[in-house]
DNA sequence: ATTTGTGTGCGG
DNA sequence: CGCACACAAATG
């Protein structure tokens, strides 16, 4: 009966008009991630509305929801009611709701767990204040002169679009010297078209130096979001945005969810750092984000880099994104000389040309700290592969030509420079017979080039001890690994960048692009017209890339390749990880071509678990998605342990 | 994840 | 026949 019923707490949907939600539940499974009905008590109909937070029950538990959907009837008789509306307004818009959907629905994730990341968590009090201001500052800026811009071809143009309110998007390859006055201009485009700015940096560090560059060039009122702030500051920015109160925020990876009211541009600075990558599922990237969002929101989209990475390269070739590139002039009068040495060069040096500190290298140093600061960049700790003696811990030479010595694939000891193998080879300070592979990093550069130059102030900068930020203009050498380099007031005279081959050379896909990556951010720092030296010598299109100061070109021929080997992002390939049975079932079911599969490692766990690698073409993800998501639907449901599934690994490429 | 419903086996 | 336990289905 009707009447029992609703004493239980259910209630019959009348002709009469109850309104009835849709909820999303926040629970991560695949098979309950879709919205459930719920009738809204008329003492609640004031409050429920899209985008609210509620408690409701399912399946006899309480949990929190959200709000998708507001509608007069269900195709079901009875539901149980909203218990409660927790939040007193809405914490995400319909088109937030879209870019989670699709996001969502590319990584293979649920929609709860996308939303609660793109979601900060609630703080009421914060929730309160934000509600009881009324503040909407005035906004009112000039447009920017585009003639700065015409050096890149399609520049002007982007710049004058931008600040007529359109949406273009563009990929762009930015000079260190002109880098910071381009972004002003940017972000000032999009302000005066009366729109809102998202600007995106890898880390905390950039953000404020962004943050503090746009408060002082346009006297902006603007929002920073970084790993920094709390839970109570990301709510309140979050739902400022939405108001229309904040119109620039400045931030790192999650603050690309950010729903500001009338987005009008998007910038994702530096896009191939894997900090713009979460790590954690649903593993999104900022760059994926970006691009969905200027979708929807019909937003302007600029990823800006010093270098080019495959995956921007793939939306220049699609078409879907113009590429901005520096014209030969401007490039020749900006950027520093690049020399990369060749094995002529090595072979020019003699023995000592293959030690890891060559004479050209301490040349090219000696000659920077007449005029300046040096910057020498090395592989981070534990990169670069050297043989040394086991017992004193010397590096290891071949006794014949004094060539390094590595170690080959079949485990023996031979010269890389005469291919003498090392047997009875004996320590030339303690006399040691045995040889240990290691690998060093940049405290040891430190050491070596101190040595080599006594008269020099040498500081090291490593992420793993301390990053120095900023330096000054006076002469010093600084030693620093990919991403912790100081700025140096005016500049680096010069720079060497070491343990080349040892980066780019790794046998992971990614290899070559993030070596470039990390390259040009460093020659970014340096001054127009300074030497820069690559104390390797590198695969000809690599070093023609570094010496023209053309990324873009390098990142081109890179896709090529991905495209000719059909990896992404030329296609989509899934990883499946899991008990072997399990995942070969899945495999089946996706109904695309299996590229193989694998063991992996798994710590601590009685079951053997393997990884399958399956690959399809952008038209077909969709339908491929769609049979291994039922797949797990239908495991969740049985209550059979959930696979992991990742979508372009980001590891591989 | 949690509850509810249905089926099966065994003691009474 | 009645009850406990196992398994499957639904969850609004």
């Amino acid at each position: 009966m009707d009447g029992q019923i609703a004493l239980e707490g259910f209630s019959a949907v009348s002709a009469q008009a109850t309104l009835v939600a849709a909820v999303l539940v926040d629970i991560d499974l695949p098979h309950l991630d879709r919205p459930f009905d719920y009738s809204v008590p008329d003492s609640l109909a004031g409050e429920v509305e899209f985008g609210r937070i509620v408690r409701v029950t399912l399946a006899g538990k309480r949990r929190f929801g959200w709000v998708v959907e507001v509608k007069s009837a269900s195709s079901l008789t009875t539901l149980a009611p909203i218990e409660r509306v927790v939040s007193h307004t809405p914490v995400f818009t319909p088109r937030l709701f879209e870019a989670v959907r699709r996001i969502a629905r590319r990584n293979l994730s649920t929609l709860s767990q996308t939303l609660s990341v793109a979601i900060p968590a609630r703080h009421a009090t914060t929730e309160k204040d934000v509600l009881a201001s009324q503040d909407l500052p005035a906004f009112s800026y000039r447009a920017p002169d585009p003639k700065p811009w015409h050096s890149i071809a399609a520049g002007a143009s982007l710049l004058e679009h931008i600040a007529a309110g359109q949406a273009p998007r563009a990929v762009w390859t930015a000079l260190g010297p002109n880098r910071d006055a381009r972004i002003v201009e940017l972000v000032a485009a999009a302000a005066h078209a009366k729109r809102s700015v998202l600007l995106l940096v890898p880390t905390s560090a950039q953000a404020c130096t962004m943050t503090a560059l746009l408060t002082q060039s346009l006297n902006a009122e603007l929002c920073l979001i970084d790993s920094e702030s709390t839970p109570a500051q990301r709510y309140r920015v979050h739902l400022e945005a939405m108001r229309g109160a904040v119109r620039i925020v400045v931030g790192t990876r999650s603050a690309v969810w950010t729903p500001l009211h009338n987005l009008g541009l998007i910038l994702v600075w530096d896009d191939g750092d894997d900090r713009l990558r979460q790590q954690r599922v649903p593993r999104c990237d900022a760059l994926d984000v970006a691009v969905t969002r200027s979708h929807i929101e019909d937003c302007a989209l600029v990823v800006g880099a010093y270098s080019r990475s495959v995956k921007a390269q793939r939306l220049v070739e699609t078409g879907w994104a113009v590429s901005l590139v520096e014209n030969v002039d401007a490039r020749r009068q900006l950027s520093p000389i690049v020399r990369v040495m060749d094995d002529i060069d090595t072979e020019a040096q003699g023995p000592a040309g293959s030690m890891r500190i060559s004479p050209w290298a301490l040349k090219t140093i000696r000659e920077g700290l007449t005029a300046g600061p040096v910057l020498v960049q090395v592989g981070a700790s534990g990169y670069v592969p050297v043989v040394s003696c086991d017992r004193c811990r010397a590096i290891a030479h071949c006794p014949h030509c004094l060539g390094p010595v590595s170690k080959t694939a079949d485990m023996h000891f031979v010269c890389t420079w005469c291919s003498r193998p090392m047997t009875d080879w004996r320590c030339p300070k303690c006399s040691g017979t045995q040889l240990r592979h290691a690998r060093v990093g940049s405290e040891r550069t430190a050491e070596e080039i101190a040595r080599a130059m006594p008269t020099a102030s040498v500081l090291s900068s490593s992420s793993t001890h301390t990053i120095t930020r900023k330096i000054t203009a006076d002469p010093q050498v600084v030693i620093a690994t990919a991403g912790a380099e100081p700025e140096a007031s005016g500049a680096y005279a010069a720079l060497v960048i070491l343990d080349a081959r040892a980066i780019a050379g790794r046998a992971e896909l990614w290899a070559p692009e993030e070596a470039m990556r990390r390259w040009f951010n460093a020659l970014a720092l340096v001054r127009p017209g300074a030497p820069a030296l690559i104390a390797s010598s590198l695969e000809t299109s690599m070093a023609q890339a570094l010496i023209r100061f053309d990324p873009a070109d390098y990142a081109q021929r890179l896709l090529d390749e991905r495209a000719a080997l059909g990896y992404f992002p030329a296609k989509t390939l899934i990883a499946i990880d899991g008990p072997g049975p399990d995942v070969a079932a899945v495999a089946q079911a996706a109904q695309a071509e299996l590229i193989g599969t694998i063991p992996i490692d798994s710590k601590g766990e009685q079951t053997l678990k393997v990884r399958a690698l399956v690959r399809c073409d952008h038209a077909d993800f969709t339908q491929v998605s769609a049979r291994i998501w039922s797949v797990m639907q239908h495991r969740s449901s049985k209550r059979l342990p959930p696979l992991r599934l990742t979508v372009n690994p980001p590891e591989l490429f």
